[in-house]
DNA sequence: GATGAATGAGTCTTCATTCAT
DNA sequence: GATGAATGAAGACTCATTCAT
């Protein structure tokens, strides 16, 4: 009885978690991290301000989590995406296709993405929480571009995703920002870009 | 004597909103414009807190008026970089060179000019003060995009500036934090990502 | 459990609420209005600023609470001096000694009453918070009024209504400063007044 | 020649302060003694921070010194109004008339003179440069009293004065807000109130 | 005497975080 | 575990007053 009652306390601990975190996604996608309050977290998520901090330390740590969360979700329902299997032997149109469009769908269903990767690009201070993000991400692309151009250099590499990563970033926020048509030719062009930049690498 | 000392005064309330306006580009390359605090930027210019909005009304007005100050300065001193004449000859590597470089030499002199056009994208709210900057330089890409791609319709060749400038702003961020060949390295390989992407565009 | 502690932290909300109203009371009669600031009102009440913006959005909110409260309070405890029934039948000296003492009773217990009534009538700019405990007691004034001089149009009774008010207005802050038989004085010449003026309307 | 000079300096300064006094009173007119801005009346006076402060050792001098021209302005122009000659024979309705009417029409003029006045009343605190004037003029009421009611006590004298000021100061302001009849309208009412009170206290 | 830039203490207000209940 | 009132250190901004020119 103990036993089920403590399961059934963590069930609702972690509901807790992920309803503070879904409040913390779509405050930030709103206003920014920066501008983002606890205070304004905890209400969204229906929680006093004390429960929040029960289950996180500070803001720092709900943005970790956050960007946590992100990697596992992406993990999960698009691991196609970043999977390494058979990578090889697509053409390079058919990788980025591949890639990129589970990665715009992924963004435009969780606005706070972008939101986290970029402060961790901007804020040389606060950076701090996103940096995990941002490096678990790298990771991955670093993995693909390991397999895709498997001469380059251990610099070389990590150099090549970092430029890959940064130029999917920039263009996600107007991605995102945009609708319809609009946002399908900036796919487009993103993926023209990262061929561009991709492809002489490839041989 | 009392035209004389209207000349001094002047020049020295110049000089101080030029001192400011060092103070507030520090302040912001250090910890971004959400972070900075006006108090700490009068502080950094050895001024008053009262004499600060002296000059400028608040927060916003100062970065309006560095991003103002920004692209004046890109223009005195880096003028051949935003040129057009000419430009239609140009092989497009040598194009990239003739702006690509002045413009990573005026983003390491002046760190705190990625913070206010980073600043533009991120923040869906507090973006006024620099859209400006922002919409300033990309008049100019698309000027020049104009020029090397005129078949393009009126919104491809926007969207193609668009996606130039967010390739280069993604990109100045990690170029600024480099030093030496890392530095060097990262920059030739933002000139092969814009070339990869404007190539197919070009005739 | 959560029931009573619900209506235990109501209680002691209401407590806080009081209490800061209290010492704006305090203050606003010390210092007026205009100087009162709220960091002085919420040390006084023993609570940090914090806690006072946690009840009342400002400092206008606090004055127009404020002025709720003395209503409400007069209405509570001195609703004699504002009945209507049996007015009709009184002498006006009578009728005097019944509004004026209560009045004066109040004021002397609450000398922030004055300065927010005073308020409403000197500073053209920020009188709205107050305004409106003006104009709930000058309503009363008028029903009186038009019990007593039934006669008198609609325009004559409110400004008639006016004079009275203001004739009080004016006397009771030296009322309130002075003490004992000065006071008593002071008082009685208010009557006087009220009578002289109230008198001839009556016929 | 140094004796012209000074007396042409002299002059000038005289006509600077005149400025800088009817710039104050249009200010606290508009906006009331405690908000307005020493630097908002040198602006308004067309002259520098400095210069204001070369006249003035602070905001309550300026107070005071308008106060002071206030007063004497009335004596000037309105002498008749407070004149002690002939007063004992006139019917208390020519006095008040004679007397009501030259100070509405002051105050119409000077609108900044009720605000002064009435700030003596309300604001235990910085009433200090408004004593002045208040009291100045509390004597000449007194004084008029003297003659009409010479039986009363010192006491009674100062007391009845008191509150014959309190009533004038009080509908001083409505009858200024308003306008065309509605001002007529409450003279007559301030005549009337002033009427039935002294009137007792005469013979 | 005049100027107006400079000062800095002080105002209102916000918000991450804590703590009594 | 949950609540939400309480905290208090800042932050943006103001303004009476001073002072170098």
């Amino acid at each position: 009885m103990s036993e089920e009652q403590h399961v059934r306390r963590q069930a609702r601990g972690e509901r807790r978690m992920a309803e503070i975190l879904d409040a913390a996604a779509a405050v930030f996608a709103e206003i920014g991290y920066a501008s983002a309050t606890t205070n304004a977290i905890a209400a969204r998520a229906g929680v006093s301000p004390g429960s929040l901090y029960q289950f996180f330390a500070n803001k720092e740590a709900i943005a970790q989590a956050l960007g946590e969360r992100f990697v596992e979700q992406m993990r999960t329902s698009h691991a196609s995406a970043f999977a390494i299997e058979g990578i090889a032997d697509l053409r390079l149109d058919e990788l980025l296709d591949r890639i990129v469009d589970p990665l715009v769908t992924f963004n435009v269903a969780n606005p706070g993405m972008k939101v986290l990767l970029a402060a961790s690009t901007d804020l040389p201070a606060q950076l701090a929480p996103t940096l995990a993000l941002h490096n678990s991400v790298l990771g991955r692309v670093e993995a693909i571009v390991a397999v895709r151009a498997p001469g380059l250099s251990e610099e070389d590499r990590s150099r090549c995703a970092l430029v890959t990563l940064s130029i999917v970033k920039a263009l996600m926020g107007p991605i995102v920002a945009a609708t319809g048509t609009t946002r399908a030719a900036l796919v487009t062009e993103l993926k023209r870009a990262l061929h561009g930049y991709l492809a002489p690498l490839e041989n």
